[in-house]
DNA sequence: TCAATAGTGTCTGTTAGACATTATGGA
DNA sequence: TCCATAATGTCTAACAGACACTATTGA
């Protein structure tokens, strides 16, 4: 057993740190996503990009600073933000911050493109080549939104307003990485009471045009399911 | 549309801020969870509690730094510690941090109580008035231990080496808060291939001895289950 | 007319929950 | 013996996936 320290020793207060907030902004793109990358400025002038970040103030709340700078890089606030947590390994970061913590941002599909030319969207296979531990922020944002799909309207934030169940299901094949039976995802739409059609309709090239439909959820699922042992990694 | 500030501000350094790691230690308790709290020095010599913390260390990686703190208040390791967040918010910290970088950490149990006067466990039901960014990371950090319950093995991590089916369905109903049905249980957790008898049974009681099961998992779930909707708020 | 996509009805195998029954110890 | 708990077999309703079919547009 350890030697434990006298809790008095707990009490003097922590050290200053280098703290970053670091954004992951995540779009709709084709059949994959893409992320909201910044150029960062380089010496050699080679290209080199990072995730947009900022300095942590002690005046503001870390949410409201991950709002401020996904809108400094989209122009626009994000339809969705959540925290995924402080990364304080060795990897390094662009501004030397010992720890970052990094949000992840939805943002609906057509979003337009950055006006200015020091951001620009990457698809996920796409991506160049980063600060490692901006790699690693990005690999947990993927990884932390498919976790909750199932819990948080995430989908329906990656798209806009009103949209065709064919594309609503294929945010959630792309999220989940795999093809999902039309017939049953529709029903299980059907009986979550989660979106109201509209009067509109899209017509997609040939083919019989789609129904537009909004989210709408009106029922309260009480979640009375079995448990599920869906247990990954020992 | 909001101003945007040159990339280039971005470059500037993050300020120094005070930052703490912070560890909520559960363990069972009868029906419900405790928390290992630590006694805070009060000079009014009230009785005040807090979560078992320390400063941020540039040198030092964050998981190793919520270990050394969750060895320090319990003699020993918890069988699994994982990082739920990092809190910003107004809420007072009692070393005065910025920011709190929050872990959970799981007791097998009948941990032994711990040694020292300094701390104790607590039942979550009867935890006392604690720093209030404290209380919102335990609150957290019990959230985030049942939305993980089907995808990592956190109720084995509750539990001595060996267990009785029982033990194991009680930690479930403990962390889902609501009863489970006992064959729909043991039929998902036979099919799941997970834990594996022992040639051993336990009396408690009256009634008939409870065969002994140890966590061993076998087959890797593929899990191609349909989407499910279970959306929560909104 | 053909091609392509939207949308739906039916069938079937799987599974969760209810219920009942047997098994096995202690009081 | 009686009681409490463990453990399991059977039935049924709900549901996911496969398949087929109709509907509706553009080329």
């Amino acid at each position: 057993m350890r030697e434990r320290t006298s809790p008095t020793a707990a009490k003097a207060a922590p050290r200053r740190t280098a703290v970053s907030v670091d954004v992951v902004l995540l779009t709709p793109h084709g059949k994959t996503l893409a992320t909201l990358l910044r150029r960062a400025p380089d010496l050699r002038s080679r290209e080199r990009w990072m995730l947009p970040w900022d300095g942590a103030r002690t005046d503001e709340m870390l949410e409201n600073a991950a709002d401020r700078i996904a809108r400094d890089a989209l122009g626009a606030a994000p339809a969705w933000l959540e925290q995924i947590g402080a990364f304080g390994d060795a990897r390094r970061h662009p501004g030397e911050a010992d720890i970052s913590i990094a949000f992840v941002g939805l943002v609906a599909a057509g979003a337009p493109a950055p006006v200015g030319g020091d951001e620009a969207w990457f698809p996920l296979a796409d991506i160049p080549a980063l600060p490692p531990r901006h790699k690693q922020v990005i690999d947990t944002a993927f990884e932390a939104v498919r976790l909750r799909l199932d819990q948080v309207p995430i989908a329906f934030r990656l798209l806009p307003p009103t949209f065709t169940l064919t594309d609503l299901q294929g945010i959630y094949e792309i999220l989940l990485g795999r093809r999902l039976h039309k017939a049953s995802f529709r029903r299980a739409l059907q009986t979550a009471w989660l979106v109201e059609p509209t009067d509109e309709w899209r017509s997609e090239g040939r083919g019989r045009p789609a129904q537009l439909y909004r989210f709408a959820p009106r029922k309260r699922r009480v979640s009375r399911r079995g448990v599920r042992f869906d247990l990954l990694g020992a």
